[in-house]
DNA sequence: CTGAAAGCGCTTACAG
DNA sequence: CTGAAAGCGCTTACAG
């Protein structure tokens, strides 16, 4: 057995101080001389000494921690957390990882029960949750949910932001695109609202026809079943696929018909998946920084926690990525 | 502003008794009458009480944290990740997400800093170190690595398991397949080794043809490169990727060369990546279940802080599901 | 069966 | 500029 932890107690004895000026050396608060501090530093540095969070923690009745709630749903939340955990770091913040299943009133309630529980400053969610079910008091840890889109919640709308739809439907107009079709994602997904709500307005304000909304999981099953329950005389087609999971049983659903694309039908994806690029054909999407996106909800996050405005960041995190599936588009 | 959080000398203050009463009322350990314990529970459970963490770990010595290390990279960690929150929080402890970039040896220090830092009780890493540079005392916390590959490691090495590719390759022999390639994964991933190992093996054992081992990424491009550099005389092919987004890159070579599958070329991934059944041809792969992969690894890494013998799981974890990219196989 | 008390390792007024 | 001391909220021998 070796020794355990050195302890600033143990630092003081090594440096000939006192364990208030060891404390004062590294945090640099108090009114320590220069050469003492530096000897001190030293010293600390040596034996490896590391403070023990949980005293400081109990001393300065903060947790320095944080917590981020994600679920087992495959899709781009690794990369989110990688950002966040990144932004939380620098700021030193550790980062607790709840995994939460069930429905949303459940997430709802375990965000809850977080935010409450004292034991995290801050949360941040990755998941949908119920704002009218989240009655936090004062005293609760600040909640930022990630793609809400509720005005009691803080929220990061970026990831909600779906007007770059209206660039995709417009171009496919120009095109030559007169019928479309969406397939959507889950209702409490504020992202797949908000891309419901594009594709609605675009297809009104364009005079073209719509075929409808159809869909409602983030699956390949929903795009192929999509495709496979259209009548003959649907083509042409151009089906806007809420992410590129659905965008890629759209082409399978297409594929199993017989039917071509551009000719027969055009896709659109979203996200930018890894996958996206090496379909065949290739999808046409809209990519998204999600590793950026979760840094900059965890920025959010940590201006909640210290009470300060959010900044407003302003490079854009999507843009669209023009592929094979939507054919021969006019320069532009 | 409404009240902090309760500590157990709120609760005995309300309850009527002393403080060290509530701490064994709620920990069960001493000798408390069961009239007294109820009473402190209903007060406690009343007034929301919560154990500070801090104090408790504090006082037992024992963060009652443990480290994931996650990296950026896309793959299946989200769900081992999840597989690994649920067992460690049943298990009553944190899990604090690190995300690491960088080289191998880059990885490796931090998650050494981490197992000796003093913070968590153990390290369980979902990235590849390198164990001959990662000297850890006898006083830093166990690190187990998931698919990690070498004696000096406590390993998981169900997911490093490639025996079924032995199986995959018999059957393509069985339907009259003679020739193969291999598109591998990165070389310091223990289950892309693994795989490469059994290609080998199973081509030299079955006296057919390799057309060799090229790739070494987790990545589609790698598979579309493969084919694309291939002679036109190296149909009928088969081509083992190392996993599902290898695989990918395969067929969309293969569309780009004109080649057809089954005819010209079959292929097959790993992982069931949620897109495999979805591409056309549809992927033949080794479907694995990683959320459970992440339990199994978090609960060896339990029993390393425990200092027990980690159980060893019977099921398996793996299993291959044929689709159309390899064709019709004889029945068995 | 219950309570008084020590002590985990810090931070931070306060005294010198 | 430095040190002695209090106290954060627990757990756990120990005394009664």
């Amino acid at each position: 057995m070796s020794a355990r932890q050195p302890t600033s107690h143990d630092v003081a004895r090594a440096a000939g101080v006192s364990q208030s000026t060891v404390s004062y050396a590294l945090s640099g608060k108090g009114t320590i001389a220069p050469r003492t501090r530096e000897h001190v530093l030293a010293v600390a540095a040596s034996m490896g000494y590391r403070p023990n969070l949980a005293a400081r923690s109990m001393r300065t009745q903060r947790s320095g921690r944080l917590a981020v709630v994600t679920g087992a749903t495959v899709d781009n939340r690794l990369r989110m957390l990688t950002g966040a955990t990144e932004v939380a770091g620098e700021a030193g913040y550790a980062v607790d990882t709840h995994s939460v299943d069930g429905t949303a009133e459940d997430r709802t309630e375990r965000v809850a029960d977080l935010a409450r529980g004292g034991q995290v400053e801050g949360v941040l969610t990755f998941l949908p949750v119920v704002p009218a079910a989240l009655r936090l008091d004062d005293d609760a840890a600040p909640v930022v949910a990630v793609a809400a889109f509720d005005e009691q919640l803080r929220t990061t709308g970026e990831l909600a932001d779906a007007s770059l739809l209206g660039t995709v439907i417009g171009a496919l107009v120009g095109a030559g695109h007169r019928r479309f079709l969406h397939v959507a994602g889950p209702e409490h997904f504020a992202s797949a609202r908000a891309r419901r709500d594009v594709y609605l307005a675009e297809v009104a304000r364009r005079g073209v026809e719509s075929l409808g909304v159809v869909g409602g999981v983030w699956s390949p099953a929903a795009g192929r079943e999509a495709v496979l329950a259209l009548p003959d005389d649907a083509r042409p087609l151009a089906v806007i696929a809420a992410n590129d999971h659905i965008a890629l049983g759209v082409l399978r659903g297409a594929a199993e018909r017989g039917w071509s694309l551009p000719g027969d039908l055009v896709a659109t994806g979203w996200d930018d998946a890894e996958f996206a690029a090496y379909t065949t054909p290739s999808l046409t999407t809209i990519s998204v920084d999600f590793r950026e996106a979760g840094r900059r909800a965890m920025r959010r996050l940590l201006a909640a926690v210290r009470g300060e405005e959010p900044a407003r960041p302003t490079t854009p995190l999507q843009h669209v990525v023009w592929r094979e599936s939507t054919g021969p588009l006019p320069a532009g």
